[in-house]
DNA sequence: GATGAATGAGGTTTCATTCAT
DNA sequence: AATGAATGAAACCTCATTCAT
């Protein structure tokens, strides 16, 4: 391993190390009250460093995003890999894929949902903008695809396959903004699982030829 | 007319400048940048005077969110009261009311989306908050009630009717503020309308019986 | 006097009552130390409010440039006006105008030319840098004028009258800021009448007539 | 050559390195905005190691400052050497040679004339500030002998020799500064060889006898 | 009731300098 | 000798909110 190598390497492990305290610092104070200083005390880094990192407050918030994305990503070709049998099993398939991907990072997934829907977007660098939007057209684009090789075996009812993952993704991230609004105003358990259930059964009746 | 009710009336009159304005002003500079000092500007107030019809900034904001709920309160409604012939119609009767509050005033209702999927819950003032609480809660019955009845009418697949509110509702949201992200990126035109068109579709053929 | 004039004229005090504390400021610990708060805390206001009053910091120094400019431009009208007789009466009003000017505030005469040799102009609105400029533009015009005159009664040597202007300007100028270093390096005492004696006394005899 | 001796000359090419890569960017990015960082980019090293060749920025600035006056040095020196034959050559080689000066490095000229009008001077070691002095007091009191002579040869009016050197001096940065500003404000072109060559004619007239 | 000047806490960000490697 | 990652103090500036008039 050159020193090269090495250093990046040690470069990724202070980025993930600030992105985890990030994460955690997010999670506690909110979205708006989380401070560059609280993160970098969390991270047991000073301010200064943070911005070695990461170019301003956006780009790390943005940053955290990232990785979420690419977990979807995998888990949605997975999806796509399996040998195609039957459309329910298809599925049942993609609903385990999304509930993983809220499972892996719920803190996440909100924050980036939650980004999505405001105007931070506008303040990013093109070069992360470019990498988060173009990883979660992929995403649905691999949806997408799902849903055409679906229509075409005769499993699904012909939509437009993009119209129909929009209305999976726009399901699944309304389900999880409204489910955790809930869950914050009744300090209620989390029904996320639940409410899913049954919004994936409409949903996969609602597109599965009979 | 007595002095004290032409008082109350001139006072409502005021609030409702205020939130006229503070709903133009939202729109043109965003959730964040929006200052109470553009919102006063815009109101043709001083700043001081914000403060004597609504407790805080958030305050203010969140009581934008009411005026749509009653609204779709109302349209919800109607639809109800409507005497139940058929489950498709109820459904196209129950879509256009939906997009029907989209139209109403559609900043205001990410607006509240928005500020749903935030922190921004846990600083409003119990009153408010119930106020808000209530209202939604009311709407979901309503819509839930309507479910309720189609499955009583086996004219819908039995589902837990809340569930099933709880996923149209998330279903509508996520597209909302889906679209609109899409929209800021893209500066596309709105799609939000045929995206909807599909979701509901699919949607309605997930409940409805054959 | 009508509430709108009094508000203009509190204005203006305040704006004054800043400048005062800036100037003071920025004499005790120089021009880049000097900080807001230090300023704020000297015109016992808090640092929001001079924001209030100036864009920003550059735009509070660049302010107090503009009162001295003023002060030159009375001053060097004065000269001008007076009945001409005799050239060499002309240059020593112009001088003791001159002087008047350095004493009128040293500090900021120095800050004035320290700025206008720095990079700092970049950054000023353009309206404030506008009114310098002009301010500037117009007094040396007005100089340029008395040796046109001057030119033209024959008491003057031929030279292009913006020329000149420039030379005793920068003479000046010069002046100013090389004793001020060497004030700040020696603590020597103030040679500055001395030296701009003798230096006028070469100056003027260099465009004399005979 | 001994090995002290190379290493002595390595720190020496070193610290050359540094001083033009310092020169460079404080052209380009201006006094203030030059970052330690942008140097040790510029010159292709790390910025730990302009702490090895120089005790801080403000030093790194000064020392900038030393060729240019070890220039003008040498210039006045030969000026002086050269047979005294007449008033007006003497005065011309003196012209020719601030000139030079200036062409040697219009930057760092400025860049002296600038720090020497700021508080600068006062952070610098004392090691470096008197090296600075003293070859500045030298090179004004070779200019002092210049006139000294001409004053005895009855070929220059009768002044105080310092008094003299000091009026050259000053003018010769007032102009330098001041048509350095003109430019940055105007983006206008130099004009500074035209207007030091009147002022010089008048500064000439002055100190000559008819 | 309305005003709007003033507040001041608090946030983000920069950058000269250090020091372990 | 050279590195360059890390530091952390300190600066500028914003803006929700207050309160004397």
């Amino acid at each position: 391993m050159g020193i090269q190598e090495r250093r990046e390497r040690e470069r990724e492990r202070r980025r993930q190390q600030i992105l985890v305290a990030a994460k955690r610092v997010f999670s506690n104070r909110g979205f708006n009250k989380a401070t560059m200083e609280d993160i970098a005390k969390e991270a047991e880094l000073s301010p200064g460093t943070l911005y070695l990192y990461f170019k301003n407050k956006d780009e790390l918030y943005a940053s955290l995003s990232l990785r979420i994305l690419q977990y979807l990503m995998i888990r949605l070709e997975h999806v796509n890999a399996e040998p195609l049998t039957d459309a329910a099993q298809r599925l049942k398939a993609l609903k385990s894929a999304m509930y993983d991907v809220y499972e892996f990072d719920p803190l996440i997934l909100i924050n980036m949902f939650h980004m999505q829907s405001s105007e931070t977007l506008k303040n990013l660098s093109s070069d992360l903008l470019n990498q988060i939007e173009s990883l979660s057209r992929s995403s649905l684009q691999v949806m997408a695809r799902i849903f055409e090789d679906g229509v075409r075996q005769k499993m699904f009812v012909a939509h437009h396959p993009n119209a129909v993952a929009d209305t999976l993704w726009s399901l699944f991230s309304g389900i999880v903004l409204w489910e955790t609004s809930k869950k914050t105003i009744d300090n209620q358990k989390d029904y996320l699982r639940e409410t899913f259930d049954t919004a994936f059964e409409i949903f996969s009746r609602g597109i599965m030829r009979q």
